[in-house]
RNA sequence: GGGAGUUUAGCUCAGCUGGUUCAGAGCAUCUGCCUUACAAGCAGAGGGUCACUGGUUCGAACCCAGUAACUCCCA
């Protein structure tokens, strides 16, 4: 293999991600093995691949690959949702394109559509996946309207609905006008916006029995002796008003108790009710009241029995019991209701106004509280052990600050709206009879017994029974996904559901929390008694380095697959687990691949360097303690990187690796052993160096699969067979750590760069060796690390002595005593000044560190081993101070 | 309005049960080096009122209370 100067990704992501695919190194059967199983949270069928996914995604394939090389049979199960709303929409659009109305075609016409679409770009953001390194056992692909998944779905419904957990109810629904369908609480946005607040005035009539005088017996309705003012911003619905509320405790309306007032322009009378909900120093204090259009008014409507008046088409244009403005959109309506209110003089003044509007997470448009029959699935019942799960800590969140938060939603969970007035997706297995009653059932040929059952009607025919038109919100089907997946509906007691459920490792989004993960969880507990999964890692959202979450419309999120063709996918990797810590939201930023993508090229010069050498048997292994050391120091952070990943620290992880590869293993260790240029190196060395660098690709592996596996072949490794692989190569075992060895070589590091620093105060160029002497005071045995110490501060000569060395540089490492003979004279000025400077800083340390040993109640407070540890730091100073006061005398000499 | 979280170096973050050097890392910055693995590099250096104010304690970045700013969730 001729070396490239620098690593190039494009070369080998391909080649070794097809490698992968055709060893079946993705492919996971149930076997004797330990199963570690992930399934992936489905993409959305229309999606393309955004920061989010990479996050997500890579996290789960360092966890998979991770698990896969640790023994265990490894299976990521890959898929995606059908998402109803989106992908409808998709096709609608696509449709219109071909200048087809969907509104011309029958529901299996549209169907046939939508999967022509679903084929045609339903599986992008999967084949994007691949490019990322995406370990996925893809023979399992799974779809949220396959089949089985589907049938899963019906039975689902089919059994909630028997015990009684699923009903039909009028309630007020979050309506998108433009994709027609009801939408869940949790897809709805909410976004501050400038609105304005319009003053109305409503003419106050006057009950004829106040009226007096006979001769004042006036028409009442001319009868307006005042009026009162409401506060809105949406005038549009004032013919949707069926009362005016105050507070009875307003002081300033009791003269309106009991009173009635005119709706402007169409002068229709409603009532003055009392209701303590309004609250007096908002607006006015006089609250139009519009049960139909508005949920608290709704609910205030309830209370007093006040009628709906629904003044909305589904378009959100205004129909006719609006009276006016008849066909017009609602924000058109708006407009020009506010022009009719000023020409009435009804219209008192309009202010600028901030308020929370909700969008629609699909469409955008505007949400409408509409009131609407759907489908309810109760919750209250299901979430009590789904949260029991969490708090008993059966389920793991990570971070556990979640816990909280999945506490308070769980016991303040209202019930799930499940209808979306959609054709994509599983149609509602409801049927209708002639008589408006209902039944449930797998399809229509069950329907149809039971409906003639129900009606004691043998004579009913599959014609007079219709089906519900809408389907069931896409999350109907995804709650069901990590058993779903397994076949674990229909078989519930098939291999792998067996094998592989629970799962081990869920990781999405905290946005998600409630909607899917809590929902999962219920479904666990419903359909198979137990979680779903054990442990939840919750990724945080990517920002851009302004902290603004990536999106379409602000333009700030780069291509995750331009990201890739620069970096390397190996170095986007890397750039994303940098900047990912835990549940918290992770300010993204190119820099970090760039990193990712230089610490590649790092491992990749670094094989260039072991490459080149040449082996000559002859020679002795000078080298025995750098190997030794490196052999501890491999295992420590072995250790770090395990405890790390055990906490799910992955970003942490990757920074003990990262410190291993480039600071112990380059700079430190092949420093320490890579011969004089053009020379060659030791058997013993030259193999013990050759062992080391593979197990640093297989610590590597998770986080950087193909540079990995690129080097892994290389003949330097001698010759491997054909399923060899990095990819299924175990995890090194954790050695017994030599402690002495690590803390010693510690202070040779320090002793090494005190030399380094000697060379750059006094300006001694590197090349020029100088010679060294010890007075050793410590235990450390100095001879043994002479050679290392020797190459890396280029030392000619290095021994030990028992005095002081008269006319050199010295400097203190732990409390040893080192000398670099200088030939210059050494300016005692300077130096007294350095030492004074030392000993000031070590009486200031002996200081602190007595007024706690001389303290009482320290001594009585403190445990043991913290009173240990201060005597240790006092002997210590005590020391160094000693060698500084005779350095300090010997000057003054 | 209710709830949760965050605040440590220029940036992104560690800092575990309060106790080792009056706080660590990576990046960035500055200084010197093109020393044949790597200038995507090497060797060094600088940089912190641990948001603020009190309290508890022998001892606080860490525990408690309050304040401020920001973020998220719910209304």
């Amino acid at each position: 293999m001729s070396i490239a100067k620098t690593y190039l990704p494009k070369e080998t992501e391909e080649k070794w991600y097809s490698y992968w695919l055709k060893h079946d190194f993705f492919k996971s059967v149930p076997d004797e093995r330990e199963p570690y199983t992930i399934v992936i949270p489905p993409p959305n069928v229309t999606g393309v691949l955004h920061m989010g996914h990479m996050l997500n995604n890579t996290i789960q394939d360092v966890l998979v690959r991770r698990a896969r090389m640790k023994g265990k049979n490894a299976c990521w199960v890959p898929g995606t949702d059908h998402a109803s709303i989106a992908t409808e929409a998709k096709v609608v659009a696509m449709l219109k394109e071909r200048g087809i109305s969907k509104a011309d075609l029958t529901r299996p016409e549209f169907l046939a559509f939508a999967w022509e679409w679903k084929e045609k770009y339903g599986g992008i953001i999967l084949e994007q996946l691949k490019k990322l390194g995406a370990s996925c056992d893809w023979d399992r692909t799974k779809f949220t309207m396959d089949e089985d998944l589907s049938e899963a779905v019906i039975d689902t419904f089919i059994h909630l609905h028997k015990k009684g957990l699923i009903y039909r109810g009028i309630r007020m629904v979050n309506w998108d006008p433009q994709s027609k369908t009801a939408v869940s609480d949790e897809e709805v946005i909410r976004k501050e916006v400038n609105q304005k607040l319009y003053y109305i005035r409503y003419a106050v009539s006057s009950p004829k029995s106040e009226v007096q005088g006979q001769d004042s017996a006036l028409d009442s309705k001319l009868q307006t002796s005042n009026y009162l003012t409401i506060a809105t911003t949406r005038p549009e619905t004032i013919m949707a008003d069926s009362a005016i509320c105050i507070n009875p405790n307003d002081e300033r309306y009791v003269h309106l108790h009991g009173k009635k007032v005119f709706i402007p322009l169409i002068n229709r009378e409603i009532p003055v009710i009392l209701d303590e909900y309004v609250t007096m120093d908002f607006g006015t204090g006089c609250l139009k009241v519009t049960p139909a259009h508005d949920l608290n008014d709704y609910e205030l409507g309830q209370r007093h029995n006040l009628p709906v008046i629904d003044i909305l088409n589904d378009d959100g244009t205004l129909n006719d019991k609006a009276q006016i403005l008849v066909g017009v959109d609602r924000f058109a309506a708006r407009k020009k209701i506010a022009v009719l209110l000023e020409e009435a003089g009804a219209l008192e003044k309009v202010e600028d106004y901030k308020s929370q509007i909700g969008f629609s997470e699909r469409t955008d448009a505007v949400i409408e509280p509409k009131l609407s029959m759907q489908w309810f699935c109760q919750m209250a019942e299901m979430a009590k052990p789904a949260l029991d799960y969490v708090l008993n800590g059966e389920i793991k969140l990570i971070p556990d600050k979640f816990i909280n938060t999945y506490r308070h939603w769980m016991e303040n969970v209202r019930d799930w709206n499940i209808s979306r007035q959609l054709w994509w997706g599983q149609q509602i297995p409801a049927w209708y009879l002639p008589n408006g009653e209902f039944v449930i059932a797998k399809n229509a040929e069950e329907a149809l017994v039971e409906a003639k059952l129900k009606t004691q009607n043998p004579e009913l025919k599959a014609e007079d029974l219709t089906q519900d038109p809408d389907v069931v919100d896409t999350w109907f089907s995804s709650w069901l996904w990590p058993i779903s997946v397994f076949g674990g509906f229909k078989d519930p007691n098939n291999a792998d559901i067996n094998y592989y459920y629970p799962t081990n490792d869920l990781v999405t989004a905290p946005e998600i929390l409630f909607f899917w993960v809590a929902r999962m969880i219920m479904a666990g507990h419903e359909f198979r008694g137990e979680v779903p999964f054990k442990n939840v890692y919750l990724t945080g959202i990517v920002r851009d380095k302004l902290g603004r979450k990536m999106s379409k419309s602000l333009g700030n999120s780069p291509n995750p697959l331009d990201l890739i063709d620069t970096y390397g996918a190996d170095g986007v990797r890397v750039g994303m687990l940098l900047c990912s810590p835990a549940g918290n939201d992770l300010m993204f930023d190119e820099s970090y691949c760039k990193q990712g993508s230089g610490f590649a090229n790092k491992i990749w010069n670094a094989f260039k360097l072991v490459k080149g050498w040449e082996v000559d048997d002859t020679l002795a292994n000078p080298n025995t303690i750098a190997i030794e050391w490196f052999g501890n120091r491999f295992d420590q952070a072995l250790g770090q990187i395990e405890d790390n990943f055990a906490q799910y620290r992955l970003s942490e992880a990757l920074m003990d690796t990262y410190k291993l590869v480039w600071d112990d293993f380059c700079a430190w260790y092949l420093e320490m052993i890579k011969p004089v240029y053009q020379h060659p190196i030791d058997r013993a060395t030259y193999t013990a160096t050759i062992q080391f660098f593979e197990n640093i690709l297989k610590v590597l592996h998770p986080f950087m699969p193909f540079l990995t596996e690129e080097l892994w072949h290389d003949e330097l490794f001698g010759e491997r067979a054909e399923n060899d692989c990095c990819i299924v190569a175990q995890l090194p075992i954790i050695g017994e750590i030599n402690a002495r060895l690590l803390a010693d070589v510690e202070i040779v590091k320090e002793v090494i760069a005190a030399i380094r620093n000697t060379r750059k105060t006094k300006q001694i160029a590197d090349k020029e060796p100088l010679e060294l002497f010890v007075k050793a005071n410590s235990g450390i045995n100095y001879l043994e690390y002479q050679a290392i110490i020797a190459r890396l501060g280029n030392i000619s000569q290095f021994s030990e002595v028992a005095d002081k060395v008269n006319g050199a540089i010295s400097f203190l490492a732990s409390t040893d005593e080192f000398y670099v003979p200088f030939k210059e004279e050494i300016d005692p000025v300077a130096e007294r000044a350095r030492l004074e400077k030392e000993k000031d800083y070590l009486l200031g340390f002996l200081k602190s560190v007595n007024a706690k040993l001389n303290n009482e109640r320290f001594m009585s407070n403190a445990k043991p081993e913290i009173i240990e540890i201060e005597k240790r730091k006092k002997a210590d100073a005590e020391a160094k101070l000693q060698i500084i006061q005779k350095a300090l005398d010997d000057l003054a000499d």
